[in-house]
Parts: structure tokens; C-alpha cells; sequence
DNA sequence: TATCCGGGGTTTTTT
DNA sequence: ACCCCGGATA
């Protein structure tokens, strides 16, 4: 019978599963089958022969996009789940664009600019009209150029939006609505998008574009949206309009889980689905499948300090389970240390395996005590975000030959490798060149073919050396209809001249990126098997290239032989499951971030925190450290306010070595019961040289008079020669003697007495 | 043109 | 501790 599989269902998830025609909102709580939900439905609609390629299924990744695939075609024993459309919203805008491109203007192989590309962009804008790249940091620019089109502001509308006006003066950052203008230009002139334009522009074609809408309004007779929690503006008008006329849409989330508020995404469109779709029906999953009843309780207890959530109670019948742990460490290093420890007692004692162990935090700078800790352990593990693969250089280098080749309006890939490996053109050259094409508006790859015939003013040499960059260039163009994906990744690791230079490198740093290179052609290698099995007949390095720029390292396939331990943020963690979960560094201003401590963040924090506990299976392990170093000094910390929100019923408290207490006075010396006497300042900033025009002052109280002896812990020992107060920020900088061999001004703050 | 040095600034999370 | 940039130097 072709709906035995619906068997597998609990009774919430059979109804859900199948809802016939029309709207509907499943809420599915932690670990209560949401994935099994969709994969079903989706199974169910194909059983009931509605075609794969009318369906459109938005994941969160694409790594969930490919798992539910083989499992929908493993349900329906046949492989026309390779039809449907289903992918991150990004991939899925991408594949309609590429078709579309022309509707829009822009050339079907467009580039997709990633984060350091559009950096690069906005530097080169700010500068060239001369702001203050202080005021006009990329990042802010790009977040607020981001925001603008999540939300639908294209540059025009941007600048003469009132509001924005006033916000953006009120930030002193007037100049953002011109600057949004001219980076919109330059990426077109790129033949290029950025991530957001992926979705920005299909929802204007859906908008402004009748046949385009009626296209793919029917195309998509059903459409499921995963994660809906963390969908924003644009993501919802795509959504809302691609569903008409008939609104067959199933959108699954769990708005205890929405984190991604800070790239525009917004809780209430999850919130307020039943009042847009008013005909739509409700689904609650609440039955965890996943966590001990101990791990679901501590959860449950956490989320509940938030307000204004969808009510629901999810529950596990699953064992009791151990109570969660929380173990307090005096540093960062004794708290990996501690972790690595632990987590091979675990392996041994309870004979769990690598894999079955995540380590989650919230910043990625937290990975590298850890990284460390692990190998010296000897614990084999595997690190999530960060440098990904695809961000190393030789990597990024050897994409942008394949970037340029494709596309030779993409300046910022011409740019990265015109000079790599080196070959004699330098900033200068570039610069010249690259002027003059802006003011001409020519592409600058163009010009590369006969830059004195144009006038730009180079020696005969380096003019030669530019030509015979574009040669190079323009030899492995041709190869483009005749060579594979694979091929033409030979050819161009092989003719760019980047391997060889890895291989002429005879240190540890030269072959490592070397086996990078082998790898990114295996992965191409890979990737056209793949495509010949689903049947395509020659896969160009176009469709390579597309995959690619929206990958992240998430995505990566993992060799299932290797059993390592997995290290991650959060965020990344999101959806995944592990039977042993650490979380570590858990204080105040890291988790809940610095950044966050505004009322209407710390929700979103505390949801975070939601995430993380019920990644966990089994155990749950919660650290935190006393002291943290960070940007090249300790810190010190309190434990997070999030541990007070868990239930102290599910919880078993141990520190490490609970007669450690450390008080500090309020100038930022403090004493350990087991080192009293010893002073250790904190020092708030790094040390510079002496460069301050500020008179000494002699009337402030300061732990350090004048000419007493200090002993640093790192610089030695100095005499105070002068102290100062910085305005009303309690902060004293004080001048040390020659330590070293440069006078050092040290600033240190004023902590308010601690107890931990 | 390439490389080396030093100063200054810096940190949340990601497609 | 780290990265990025600019200026000086080979």
C-alpha cells in the first residue's frame, strides 16, 4: 500500500501530515518531529500524484534540503523527489534568477558577491567620495544596505523615505542613501548580487512582472517553508505571493526558536500567519522525541521567563535522565580543559562514541581555547563556521579565476587575482586601470587587452605583463563549451600558475594549501559525478560555481568513517541533535551577549539558550568560567543571569574547586584565597605608547601614587610616573617607567566588587 | 613592485 | 591576540 508509510505517524503529526488543501500552521516544538512532519507531507502530496515540480519546499539549509530529499525518495521508493524545488531560499532564488536574468537586466551568469567581495565594494565607494571610513565602517554600511533591501527599500525609495532620513541623520550616516545608489550600480555594472538581492529581486519580479508571477504562482502549486519563525519581510512577500491564488501552504516552526532577528528576520510573521491566512488551520506537535524529560523540563523552564509566545507544552515520555549539569571553571582554559577531560570519561565510562559529542557557544572566537584543548587531548574533532573551506585564500583565488572566466564584468574577482601569483602588477597598475574604467565606464577586464591603446600611462613591460594576464584569461574562455566542470578547474588550477606556487612553497603552510587545491578538485570532481547521475549530460563549471557561492560549511559532506566530535555555534546548531551537549561560557556579556542587553534582545538570547539545551539528547553539560581572556587580556565574569532562569530542580550544580573565590576591589585588583597578597591589575585596554597630551592629575584617589613600584604580570616591573582620569568613565591611565624598552601607558578600570 | 614593520582598531550570531 | 592598513625600505 503506497500510505503505509503514514504509519510512522503520532496522531498530531498524522493530522498534520494529512491536512488536505489550503493553509496551515504546524507548530512543532523542540525535538517533536518537525522535519518528519514535512518530509511526509511531502511524501503524502507525491503519493497522491501531485507532480514534484509543482512543489516548493524552503529549508533552512541546504544540507536539509538533501537529507528530506533521499528520505522522500526512500518513502516513496522512487526518485522523483530529484523534481522538486526545494532549497534555502537563497539557492531556490538563485535557480528562478538564472532563468530570469534577462527580465532584469543582468546576464544569466551572473556573479553571487559574497560578504568579502560587497566589503570590498563599499570601501572602494567610501572612499572615492571621500567619507570618513571611521563613520562609514563597511560593516555598518552593508547592514544597513542589507536591512534596506530585507525590507524592500531599493535606493531610490531609500532616499526619499523620510524616516530613514531621520534615522540615518540621527547616526550621523547621511550619507548612506547615495552610497546605497552608487553600490547598487557597481554591482550591476559586476553583472553581480549580492545575498540579499537574491530575494530582493525575485520579489520585485513577482511584484512589477505579470508573466514572471503568473509563471511560477503556477508552477508552485504547494509550497512548505521550514523554520518559518526566522523568515523576514522579503522571505514572507515571496512566500505570501508565490501561495495565490489557491494557498496551499504548510509553514512549520517554533516561534521559542526564532534567532535570527538580527539579519531581518521577523517573529511575528509566524505570530501573525492565522490572522493572514484567515481560513488556515493549527497544528501543535508537542510531544519531544528527542531530549530526556529532565532536558525538555530544564528547557521548558527557561523559555517560560519570555512573554508573548504561542502556548504550548511540550513534554517527553522519554526516560528522566540526568539532571543537567553546570559547573563553574576560573578560566577559559581550565573550561576547555575540563570539557576535553570530561568528554573522554564520557567515552570511556559510558561508552559513547566522537560523534555522538557537541561542544556549542555562542561567538566563534570561543572555538580556538577549545580547538587547542581538543588536540592536545587528542580528541579528533571537527569545527563548524569560522574559516570555512570556501573562505580560505587559495581557495577564494582559484574560484575567482573560475569567477572571471564566467563572468568578466566581475571586477571584484578580477582585482583578487590579477596579481596572484604574483606576476608584476602592482597597486599602481591596478589603480590606473581601474580609474579608468570608472570613468569611462568600461569593464576594466576589457581594457586589460591593449591598456595603451587606450592612453593609460604604463611602462611598455608592465603593459605587456597586464596583456598577457588577459591571454591567459581569455585562452581557458575558449575551453568553456568544450571542457567540463572538472576540466576546466584543472585547467585553471594548472594555467593560473596557483598550484605550482603552493607546491613551490616547501613549508607546512605551502602544502597545506596545496591539499586545499586537491581538494577543491575533488569537490568539483565530486559534484559532476553527482550531476551525471541525476542525469544531467554535461556539467558545465557555470552550475559548480552557482552551488558553490551558497554553500556554507555546513553543507560539506562528511566522511561518516571519521568519527569526530563536533564544535559549533549555536546558531549553526540549529536543528541538530547530539546525545551529549556542551555549552560553555556561559556569563554575562557573552551569553547573553554585550550586545545585548537591551530588553528586547534578551528574548531573543534566552531562546538561544532554548536552542542550545534542547540540542541535547541525553546529557547536557553547562560550563562557565570566571575569567575569560579576551582581545589580548582577562576578563573577568560573572555567571550568566540564564542560569538562574533553569529550574534548579534540573539541575546539579558542581564546581570545579569550590573554595576558589575571587574578589576584586573596585580598582581592579583582585585576590585569590589561595595566591592572597599577590595584586594582578586588569587592564581594559592594550597597552600603547605614551602619546597623551593630558596633564597628569595629582587630586584623584588612585590605588597607585605616584613613583611607587609595580610589577606587572607580563611588562615587569614599572614606576608609576603619572595618572589620569579619561572623563567620568572611572578609568585611570597610568605611566610606567621603561618596560622594555618603551614607556607604556597603561589604562585600568574601576570594577564594582565581585563575588563569584 | 614587494615586503616588512608598527599603529590602530576590534568582536555576535549567517545566507 | 588578531587583522588591516599605510608608510618606509629593499
Amino acid at each position: 500500500m503506497i500510505f503505509d508509510f503514514l504509519n510512522d505517524l503520532n496522531p498530531a503529526q498524522y493530522e498534520a501530515v494529512t491536512h488536505p488543501d489550503g493553509a496551515q500552521l504546524v507548530i512543532a516544538g523542540a525535538g517533536s518531529g518537525k522535519t518528519r512532519v514535512l518530509t511526509y507531507k511531502i511524501a503524502y502530496l507525491l503519493a497522491n500524484g501531485v507532480s514534484a515540480s509543482n512543489i516548493l519546499a524552503l529549508t533552512f539549509t541546504n544540507k536539509a534540503a538533501r537529507e528530506m530529499k533521499s528520505r522522500i525518495e526512500s518513502l516513496v521508493g522512487n526518485d522523483t523527489a530529484r523534481y522538486l524545488w526545494m532549497g534555502t531560499f537563497h539557492s531556490i532564488c538563485a535557480r528562478i534568477l538564472r532563468t530570469e536574468a534577462n527580465k532584469l537586466d543582468f546576464g544569466r551568469d551572473f556573479t553571487i558577491y559574497d560578504t568579502t567581495d560587497t566589503k570590498s565594494v563599499v570601501k572602494a565607494i567610501v572612499k572615492e567620495k571621500q567619507l570618513d571610513d571611521k563613520q562609514y565602517k563597511s560593516s555598518t554600511v552593508l547592514n544597513r544596505i542589507s536591512w534596506a533591501k530585507n525590507n524592500m527599500y531599493d535606493p531610490q525609495s531609500y532616499c526619499s523615505n523620510k524616516k530613514i532620513w531621520d534615522y540615518d541623520r540621527s547616526c550621523g550616516i547621511l550619507a548612506l542613501g547615495e552610497i546605497y545608489v552608487e553600490y547598487q550600480k557597481r554591482l550591476r555594472q559586476a553583472n553581480a548580487m549580492d545575498f540579499d538581492d537574491l530575494l530582493f529581486y525575485v520579489n520585485i519580479l513577482l511584484n512589477t512582472n505579470e508573466e514572471f508571477r503568473n509563471r511560477y504562482q503556477g508552477l508552485f502549486q504547494y509550497i512548505l517553508v521550514d523554520e518559518y519563525q526566522d523568515t523576514n519581510f522579503v522571505q514572507y512577500q515571496i512566500v505570501k505571493s508565490l501561495a495565490l491564488p489557491q494557498n496551499n501552504i504548510c509553514v512549520v516552526g517554533d516561534d521559542a526558536q526564532s534567532i535570527y532577528s538580527f539579519r531581518g528576520a521577523d517573529i511575528q510573521n509566524i505570530l501573525n500567519f492565522q490572522s493572514d491566512y484567515s481560513d488556515s488551520q493549527l497544528y501543535k506537535l508537542e510531544r519531544n522525541y528527542r531530549s530526556t524529560q529532565n532536558i525538555v523540563d530544564a528547557a521548558n523552564s527557561v523559555i517560560k521567563k519570555n512573554i508573548g509566545q504561542i502556548p504550548k507544552d511540550v513534554y517527553s515520555e522519554k526516560e528522566q535522565g540526568d539532571k543537567i549539569k553546570v559547573i563553574s571553571l576560573s578560566t577559559d582554559r581550565e573550561e576547555a580543559s575540563f570539557v576535553a577531560t570530561d568528554i573522554r570519561s564520557q567515552k570511556k565510562d559510558y561508552d559513547f562514541n566522537y560523534e555522538d559529542i557537541a561542544i556549542l557557544y555562542r561567538t566563534n572566537a570561543q572555538s580556538r581555547v577549545l580547538e587547542d584543548e581538543m588536540r592536545k587531548q587528542a580528541i579528533p574533532y571537527r569545527i563548524y563556521g569560522g574559516l570555512s573551506f570556501y573562505q580560505r585564500k587559495e581557495i577564494k583565488d582559484a574560484l575567482a579565476y573560475i569567477r572571471l572566466i564566467i563572468n568578466p564584468q566581475d571586477e571584484e574577482a578580477l582585482l583578487r587575482i590579477i596579481n596572484v601569483p604574483k606576476r608584476g602588477i602592482g597597486d599602481s597598475t591596478i589603480d590606473k586601470i581601474q580609474q579608468y574604467a570608472h570613468e569611462n565606464l568600461q569593464n576594466m577586464y576589457d581594457l586589460l587587452a591593449a591598456p595603451l591603446d587606450h592612453g593609460i600611462s604604463l611602462s611598455a613591460a608592465t603593459a605587456k605583463r597586464v596583456t598577457s594576464f588577459y591571454n591567459l584569461i581569455e585562452n581557458m574562455r575558449e575551453q568553456i563549451e568544450k571542457l567540463d566542470a572538472y576540466g576546466m578547474m584543472e585547467l585553471v588550477l594548472k594555467n593560473s600558475g596557483l598550484l605550482a606556487e603552493a607546491l613551490m612553497e616547501k613549508n607546512a603552510e605551502g602544502t597545506d594549501r596545496y591539499q586545499n587545491l586537491d581538494e577543491l578538485r575533488n569537490s568539483v570532481r565530486e559534484f559532476t559525478e553527482t550531476q551525471i547521475q541525476d542525469g544531467a549530460e554535461f556539467v558545465t563549471i557555470q552550475s559548480f560555481l552557482s552551488e558553490v557561492a551558497l554553500l556554507t560549511d555546513l553543507d560539506q559532506k562528511e566522511d561518516p568513517t571519521e568519527k569526530k566530535i563536533t564544535l559549533m555555534t549555536i546558531h549553526s546548531a540549529k536543528g541538530l541533535e547530539f546525545p551529549i551537549v556542551y555549552i560553555v561560557g556561559l556569563e554575562d556579556n557573552l551569553f547573553p551577549s554585550a550586545m545585548a542587553d537591551l530588553e528586547n534582545n534578551i528574548e531573543e538570547e534566552r531562546r538561544l539558550f532554548y536552542v542550545a539545551i534542547t540540542r541535547a539528547m541525553n546529557k547536557c553539560i553547562i560550563t562557565y568560567a570566571k575569567s575569560r581572556f579576551k582581545n589580548g587580556q582577562v576578563n573577568f565574569a560573572i555567571p550568566s543571569r540564564f542560569l538562574n532562569d533553569i529550574d534548579q530542580k534540573y539541575v546539579e550544580k558542581t564546581t570545579a574547586n569550590s573554595k576558589n573565590t575571587i574578589e576584586t576591589n573596585q580598582w581592579g585588583r583582585f585576590e585569590r584565597n589561595n595566591d592572597v597578597g599577590k595584586t594582578v591589575f586588569r587592564t581594559q585596554t592594550n597597552l600603547k605608547k605614551l602619546s597623551t597630551t593630558q596633564t597628569p592629575r595629582t587630586d584623584i584617589e588612585s590605588p597607585f601614587p605616584i613613583n611607587s613600584r609595580v610589577q606587572h604580570s607580563v611588562f615587569g616591573a614599572g614606576t608609576v610616573l603619572a595618572a589620569y582620569r579619561e572623563n567620568e568613565n572611572d578609568k585611570i591611565e597610568i605611566q610606567f617607567d621603561q618596560v622594555g624598552k618603551k614607556t607604556l601607558l597603561l589604562r585600568f578600570v574601576k570594577l564594582t566588587q565581585i563575588t563569584i
